[in-house]
DNA sequence: CTGAATGCAAATCCTTTGCAAAAGT
DNA sequence: ACTTTTGCAAAGGATTTGCATTCAG
């Protein structure tokens, strides 16, 4: 599973990871999905992302840097990018407020570029 | 309700709102809490808050500015903080991807100050 | 009297869990 | 044979909905 995950553009939520999953002749149920991930969580090679429609998605970690999320408005999809800038305020931020900080993630709501035209 | 959630430091669960509304004796029931916070949603006088539990929450709208959130690994509260700093990188990260951007959520997980005693 | 708001219970959706069957070593 | 992984179905928890009732104008 982690292989499909790491072969994503973005984050899949568990009932996609299945029916990718399915699509690739390889059956597997949706409670193992669920478990594998939480397998995978606590080995720190898979992260957990909610961008608010109270569905949990996950991502392969990617050790060179994570990224953040806009979620389209109208299409639903999720487009990752990187800021530098933005982890830097983020950095600054903690450091300010006194904060043990071990996570973070931006989630930003809009439109995606397909979905302005 | 909105004015029970004035008065609030930090966002609340829809059981937080029911429990609170009961302990001033103004009884309500679970389902006229979501129907109330859907329609001030529509009105924009509420925003949902998710920081990845899997439990809405609902803060009223502060016309002053908003706010982002740090969730506290041990104890599970929330504390919200305010930074210019951040707020700008993400306007500039927005337009140098050239998403339109409606809103954004900035969530921190770490452990809150008094927690780390 | 009429339309909006409410309670209650049932339904839904995502996620987790118990337990027995299947696979691996 | 023993441990681990799996599937299936049932259980859980949050949220939504249908419908009859109550409330307000």
């Amino acid at each position: 599973m982690i292989d499909l995950l790491a072969r994503q553009r973005c984050a899949l939520s568990a009932i996609e990871i299945e029916d990718r999953l399915r699509e690739e002749n390889r059956r597997v149920s949706r409670a193992s999905v669920y478990r594998v991930l939480d397998l995978l969580q606590g080995r720190g090679l898979v992260t957990r992302v909610e961008v608010g429609d109270a569905v949990a998605r996950f991502e392969a970690v990617d050790p060179a840097g994570h990224h953040h999320h806009l979620v389209c408005d109208r299409c639903g999809n999720l487009v990752p990018f990187t800021d530098g800038d933005l982890e830097r305020s983020i950095d600054r931020l903690s450091r300010r407020l006194g904060f043990r900080t071990r996570d973070h993630e931006v989630v930003l709501h809009g439109e995606c570029s397909a979905c302005r035209d």
